[in-house]
DNA sequence: AATTATATTAGAATCATTCTAATTTGTACT
DNA sequence: AGTACAAATTAGAATGATTCTAATATAATT
């Protein structure tokens, strides 16, 4: 059980730890996430798993790094992350940061703009406020 | 000569004090900008201004309350700002951190997915990562 | 010019995050 | 299974960006 979870972080190349194990489960187990560092931080103090903070935000930075995860780009002064990897976008409440999906299809542009020369195009994100 | 900077700032209802009509200057004289706190710095003390960091600080909170400037949504632990207010994009290195603007008709949507219930659209940002 | 609300300031405080260096743990190889 | 070694974890210090504090200065209004 959960041994899809296992296989995610060693897939990634990343050392399986009890830590690491631990946090992915909070991650991955239920519907897809979008959280912070303090929301991981409250969840293993609720579970009492005892993992320090500093592993915490080594466990992000390392799970974003190898993809397990993504960073969302958002006015805030701390992290964000989604554990949904499926090309999609957000809408955005900035009074309470609350952030929805918005399914790849329901979106897309018309056109894309040229990238400046040398460049090329990697990912695209649509950020839509709401109020 | 520079009135329309005082004018600016004036009409936000701020009041006009050296200090803002300074930074203003900088912001609003020459072409349009991304920068942060810290570019604001620089050029203050390249120009001998002694306007304290605190002030540098309050001042683009206020001026991005008062929407004579905008905040760009990135993935950075720093605020980013825009002082172009017109609807537009935003390629994104992240390595470099360089910004290059997309003009508004250079991108649209095919469609606009429906907000949540209650809520309504106040804008939209697409920001195209480049490598 | 006097009043009063608002802005500025230096420096302290805060918040999220990263770093340091000591300790522990996972993995590979006998 | 035991050993070796690289990699991960940890507490606490350090950092970096930003905000707060409370004393002083300034702008706008009477």
């Amino acid at each position: 059980m959960k041994k899809f979870i296992k296989a995610k972080i060693e897939k990634s190349g990343l050392r399986l730890t009890n830590q690491r194990i631990k946090i992915a489960e909070i991650l991955f187990s239920g519907p897809p996430k979008h959280f912070t560092a303090e929301h991981i931080k409250l969840e293993v103090k609720k579970k009492r798993l005892n993992i320090s903070l500093a592993t915490i935000y080594n466990t992000l930075r390392d799970f974003n790094g190898k993809s397990l995860i993504r960073q969302i780009k958002l006015e805030s002064t701390r992290n964000w992350y989604d554990t949904c990897l499926e090309d999609h976008h957000h809408f955005y409440n900035s009074k309470t940061q609350q952030l929805i999906d918005i399914k790849k299809n329901d979106i897309s542009l018309k056109k894309y703009p040229s990238p400046p020369i040398g460049y090329k195009i990697k990912k695209y994100d649509v950020l839509i406020e709401i109020e």
